[in-house]
RNA sequence: GGGCGAUUAGCUCAGUUGGUUAGAGCGUCUGAUUUACAUUCAGAAGGUCAGGGGUUCAAGUCCUCUAUCGCCCACCA
């Protein structure tokens, strides 16, 4: 038999293997049963054109955490794959490989590019499902959707005219985010703010009636001067009041504006004096309407410099930026450039800077979809954990900006509005295909060339994905989803108004945000920066069970992960020691005797205290386990795990039980604690136990997914330090407040107790530990085993007969912890006495404030209660 | 300008109703091991828990102020 065991664990002989198993046997699937409670996660669909990164293997190995854990706690557990059609990620990755044949999307036209885009999806669109399932992940495939399904297509149709139709869609000519490079309109969300260092220059705009006087004009973006239709100024300016309503040549174009008033201007920045760019800025375009100014666009979408911009025309912007200013300065019109930090939008694919452009876009009404929203989290349907997040949620939502949902692109669900080419301006929504005009029935029909935002599809995820009403019903809502924080306000805050608005159900019960992964310098991993740690070259080398242990281990709740590789050594070492533990006992576990008793449950008092000290630390840490899985702790409840296995079953128990292995006693415990280890740490390392399990289970043909969570045994108590200790330190302290239970009699005058203390400690600590316990619980005899006397060869047979076994952390010293508080005196005297002194100067009394010296007097009276405190507990101590 | 997080051992970090002598992993040093595992075992060194003030018998933990770093949001031209 030993020799079927490798002395190390190879997750490559296993990994693959069992994924398969569980595939065939059907064992992710999850249907409607009337006899279970669904536990139900939709996956956060990854792109397309994603692949795996750390950020993935943490969301989607905390999924699995939980579905698995779910599953084997009795409930149907489904997990929901799928991938998202990312609309610009996936049009912008095709461009690239079309750009290889020299072609662009124009060349090709809409049809034949949208044939190519999926064509593309087709072959590589599944590479991160690959990649998920190398992870261990336990989603239910056969349900696996994509953003662009045909059904999935219909939903998102069903919601425009929904919406449509309540009058919540709208279109408009507005400032928004244009990307120059993608040319396609961005949502607020899509265009995050990065710190840029720019310049503010300050113009000079010669007057119509006197050209040798300016009024000064500060800016950021010098080239939108060519689009200037008036100057602003605030009312209550001195500097200017006079000016309000005089004519401006506009250098460069020579163009009439005039200078207006409005409050809105802020006389404290720059000369307080502002060009007014209605076309170009979102501030200005509210003063332009406000002012019925004219709007002139002066930048094609590509961001080149358009036909109202006279000589610059075709530059770039930022070319052009320069152009202009080399010609402002010639006519002696730029007064000067001063150093400005400023913040622009970016584009969230392609990270070019935003243009704030004026275009005819479709948008969203949110605030009567977002009030819903906020109620459902405000009253705790919905909760973020950590809580924290809620803040930030119901802050983004109360200021809700109505949602432009319009993309200029072609790959994406086209948007369901035709036009009337013969009654113009007519615009009908539909489900449909729609065959003539509604208003006057000509068949002279186009439909709208946008497409919708990717998130329009997105935040419909947790119910569109259910094909029938019958899952639908029973699997939603759905209840947890996991994700990180970039997509709070993309994604969480979305579904949970569509989830409110179209099914009038909440989306979800529990939304837990996990950290960012990071590398170890706190840098986003990013391709750009180099500073990936790919997560497939982990379980390449370490193993998925090692990569998943590691991550989870290291990831506090909600925490960012500063990763580095050697991360992930303790969680290969963890598997390999699991793997020898388990080979052990495979070793010396007799089979036969195993499998005739496994009906046979031992009365506790047969058991030996070994082997009730492992058992009521496996219970008592499952305890927490389950407890800290509850709060989404996953570290906790991982480390837990791995305390227990590696640090009392291995080094403690199995060490002990060497001695008498073959006692039916023993063999079972040890089998039975390494059975439910396994079970209990499956959802965290999949692999590695099913291995482990399928080697050592009597019943064949099964798996360790679909086995039940172990029970905790309730009649085991846990026989830990705690309760002795805080006996021992109440008695120290004289402190009576502290909740004691003590498994020896508080009156045990005439009993022998022995104490097992499974750590290791100098022979003089044990003993004086000894001596403190004997006289502090009146025991009679007391007797300390430890390490030094493992050593010394009288081990077991002491063990054997021991009454207490005490896992000690550590002893306590009462000289140290005296000297503790004699320090606390003395420093607290010594503050009493430079107060006592400052109060008795009359200088002092004379010079300082009342509230001074009350406050003073006040401090000193404090100081000295808490000295008489200190002395009492110093005195009890005598 | 608002909001949030972080500050604990040489390094990376845990520490959720305040309560043992503040922990883990890695690193360093010392030692052990023919008999599951060197991806092992035992031990040592290393901390005024960022700083000030407060509440408490008791504070890393609660309150308050300050400092440094990081993140998010915001229409400062």
């Amino acid at each position: 038999m030993i020799d079927e065991i490798p002395k190390q664990y190879n997750p490559k002989d296993t990994e693959d293997k069992w994924y398969k198993f569980w595939e065939e046997n059907n064992l992710f699937a999850a249907k409607t049963n009337p006899v279970k409670k669904p536990y139900t996660i939709v996956i956060p669909p990854p792109n397309v054109t994603g692949i795996l990164h750390m950020g993935h293997a943490l969301n989607n190995t905390i999924q699995d955490i939980l579905i698995r854990y779910q599953r084997m706690k009795g409930l149907e557990a489904l997990w929901m794959p799928g991938t998202d059609h990312a609309g610009i990620a996936t049009q912008n990755v095709v461009e690239k490989a079309i750009a290889k044949e020299g072609l662009k999307r124009q060349d090709l036209g809409r049809e034949k590019f949208i044939e190519r885009v999926w064509a593309w999806k087709e072959q590589y669109g599944s590479t991160i499902i690959r990649q998920l399932k190398k992870l261990g992940a336990s989603c239910d495939w056969k349900r696996e959707r994509f953003t662009m399904d045909e059904e999935y297509s219909e939903a998102v149709k069903d919601a425009f005219v929904m919406l449509w139709k309540k009058g919540l869609i709208y279109q408009d000519d507005k400032i928004i985010n244009w990307c120059p490079r993608c040319q396609t309109a961005l949502s607020d969300e899509e265009a995050p703010h990065r710190e840029l260092q720019g310049n503010l220059y300050y113009l000079k705009y010669p007057f119509k009636d006197n050209p040798d006087e300016f009024i000064v004009v500060a800016t950021t973006r010098p080239e939108t001067m060519l689009g200037d239709t008036a100057v602003a100024v605030n009312p209550k300016d001195k500097r200017y009041k006079k000016l309000a309503g005089k004519t401006l040549i506009l250098p460069l174009i020579n163009r009439e504006i005039k200078i207006i008033s409005d409050t809105i201007v802020d006389m404290q920045f720059g000369t307080g004096a502002v060009k007014v760019t209605p076309a170009h800025d979102p501030n200005d375009y509210s003063l332009g309407k406000k002012h019925h100014l004219e709007f002139i666009k002066v930048m094609h979408p590509d961001a080149r410099m358009n036909e109202n911009a006279g000589d610059y025309q075709n530059m770039d912007r930022l070319e052009a930026r320069e152009v202009i200013l080399e010609d402002l300065k010639e006519k002696g019109l730029l007064e000067k450039v001063e150093l400005h930090p400023l913040s622009a939008g970016h584009c969230y694919r392609c990270h070019t800077i935003i243009e704030p452009y004026l275009s005819r876009q479709w948008f969203v009404k949110m605030a009567s979809l977002a009030k819903p929203a906020i109620e459902a989290v405000k009253k705790g349907k919905i909760k973020f954990h950590p809580q924290r997040w809620t803040k930030v949620y119901l802050n983004w939502m109360e200021n809700i900006q109505d949602w432009c949902i319009s993309r200029q692109i072609w790959w994406g669900h086209r948007i369901p509005i035709w036009y009337c080419l013969d009654c113009k301006n007519a615009a009908m929504a539909s489900v449909e295909t729609p065959v003539k005009c509604i208003k006057c029935g000509s068949t002279n029909i186009e439909q709208d060339r946008d497409v919708l935002d990717t998130w329009f599809s997105s935040w419909l995820w947790p119910f569109a994905t259910f094909k029938s009403k019958e899952d639908l019903r029973y699997f939603y809502p759905t209840s947890s989803l996991v994700t990180a924080p970039e997509i709070i306000f993309f994604w969480v805050a979305r579904m949970i108004m569509a989830g409110l608005e179209f099914q009038n159900k909440i989306p979800f019960k529990d939304v837990y945000i996990h950290g960012t992964v990071r590398d170890i310098e706190g840098k986003k991993m990013s391709k750009s920066l180099g500073n990936i740690i790919d997560p497939l070259e982990i379980i390449n080398e370490y193993g998925a069970d090692a990569l998943r242990f590691s991550l989870i281990s290291i990831t506090a709740q909600g925490q960012d992960v500063y990763l580095s590789k050697e991360r992930f050594e303790q969680g290969r070492n963890f598997a390999n020691k699991i793997w020898n533990a388990s080979r052990f006992i495979l070793m010396n576990l007799d089979t036969a005797q195993i499998k005739t008793d496994l009906c046979v449950f031992f009365k506790k008092e047969g058991l030996s205290l070994t082997n009730r000290w492992i058992l009521s630390r496996f219970y008592s840490t499952l305890k927490d386990v389950e407890k800290s899985l509850g709060n989404y702790q996953f570290n906790e409840a991982a480390n837990l795990l791995y305390g227990f296995f590696w640090h009392e079953f291995c080094d403690w128990y199995l060490e002990i039980i060497k001695a008498d292995i073959q006692n039916p006693h023993n063999q079972m415990v040890m089998y039975k604690i390494l059975e439910k280890s396994l079970r209990a740490m499956h959802p965290f390392m999949p692999f590695i136990t099913e291995e482990l399990w399928q080697r050592l289970s009597a019943s064949e043909d099964s798996s360790i997914m679909i086995q039940s969570w172990p029970h905790i045994q309730g009649d085991i108590i846990d026989l830990k330090s705690e309760r002795i200790m805080a006996e021992v330190l109440e008695i120290i302290t004289g402190i009576r407040n502290m909740r004691l239970e003590l498994d020896i009699p508080p009156q045990a005058d005439n009993i022998a107790a022995k104490i097992f203390i499974p750590h290791n400690h100098k022979k003089e600590v044990v003993e004086s530990f000894t001596e403190q316990i004997k006289s502090l619980a009146r025991l009679k005899q007391l007797t300390i085993l430890s390490e030094y006397k493992r050593a010394s060869g009288e081990f077991a047979s002491v063990v054997k007969d021991a009454h207490i076994v005490i896992p000690l952390f550590g002893v306590i010293d009462l000289e140290k912890h005296k000297e503790k508080i004699s320090s606390k005196i003395n420093k607290a005297e010594a503050e009493i006495n430079a107060k006592e002194k400052m109060l008795g100067d009359k200088n002092f009394l004379k010079r300082a404030p009342r509230e001074i010296v009350e406050k003073e007097q006040e401090k000193l009276k404090n100081l000295k209660e808490r000295v008489q405190k200190l002395k009492g507990v110093r005195d009890a101590l005598k």
